[in-house]
DNA sequence: TGTTTACTTGACACCTTGTCAACCTTAGGA
DNA sequence: TCCTAAGGTTGACAAGGTGTCAAGTAAACA
């Protein structure tokens, strides 16, 4: 890729992140992103396959910006199981809100795009990993409550943590990024940490 | 409205529900329900205005056909808030899978279509009374863990038990409703229930 | 017999994504 | 300096869905 290809396909991305973050993910056509990178419509075609390519492509774009591997580390790095947990909480609670756009367009794009509902689908299964590493750190310390299996606690915990929920609980309801952190890690606490 | 008029109206609803039900509430046109109930698309706008108040009218079709009322009424009586909170959960986990297809249209109907969000949000906000009214019981109990105010374990109570995670756990999970139901008590009485 | 009611058929507007062809512009190599 | 190819522009169009409209049909009803 030429150098001009790369800053344009940048360009791109950038504008899509601005736009999707403007409108919260919902009503954003391929023309709004054009417009905002200054570009025609058809011209994002050649650097994007399709919308849920670039869409996808954006997640991955954002990622690397906000810098997920680093924001990852602290969690990562806990003595036990239970610091692990309300780490990965903290982690993912704090980093939903950056993404949230950009995540509710690929998740509305979900019901007519496969491709969209594929990529989707992978970067859930990614975030199920963290879940289960951390009740796995629990279950390791001998402090997973009683009747869980590994596997139930953390098809729990991903659901729970899945980003409608941090919609309904923020968007909806009203609460900040601190409360929904703070009562989500109450709540895993509680449901899997023996006492 | 004349007789056949009614009739007419009840055999589209009805086709809606069955057609909706056999592909889990995705990619269902205004066309294939037509096809189903015997008439021809355009018949269908003679006794609905859009598919929004289609997919609308359907709900509350179902409501009466499954009797939702008859459901309630063993939370309702329940005598204890802790008793009410299970009952409650045993009911929308044994009522979702009956609903899944048509809430499933409603809720993927949502992006585009402004009337089918305010219709789908008009019924969550009825769960939601079903969820404050649990909490409630539980409070009035003196049975609410410390540092939950009424408000808040509604949020979480409503949040958790919305159609997205029942669908995560059963159709992604493969959980059974009786795992729903069964965990979902655990999750709420751990979470909300003082020891 | 004549009229109203429920429905049919065919056509079409609107919207968005994705594709195509033809044309333009500019930077870089020979 | 010339000319070529890459990156972009414009206009047009197909596909696929919702919703609308006009004209015609068939049967019930008065």
């Amino acid at each position: 890729m030429s150098s001009k290809t790369i800053e344009t396909r940048t360009r791109i991305l950038e504008a899509t992140v601005r736009v999707l973050e403007e409108h919260g993910g919902r009503g954003v056509r391929m023309g709004d992103i054009a417009k905002e990178t200054g570009i025609s419509r058809q011209a994002i075609y050649l650097h994007f396959a399709s919308r849920a390519e670039l869409l996808n492509a954006t997640t991955t774009y954002l990622d690397e910006v906000l810098d997920l591997e680093r924001r990852l580390a602290p969690s990562r790095a806990a003595k036990c199981g239970v610091k692990r947990l309300a780490l990965y909480i903290e982690f993912w609670g704090n980093y939903v809100p950056e993404i949230y756009g950009v995540a509710k367009a690929l998740l509305l794009a979900q019901d007519t795009d496969e491709a969209a509902a594929a990529a989707w689908q992978d970067r859930m299964l990614a975030m199920r990993d963290g879940c289960r590493a951390a009740i796995k750190a629990l279950h390791s310390d001998g402090k997973l409550a009683p009747g869980w299996t590994t596997k139930r606690a953390t098809d729990v915990l991903w659901t729970v943590l899945l980003v409608p929920n941090w919609e309904s609980l923020t968007v909806e309801c009203g609460w900040s990024t601190q409360q929904y952190v703070r009562w989500m890690q109450t709540i895993a606490q509680r449901t899997f940490v023996e006492e």
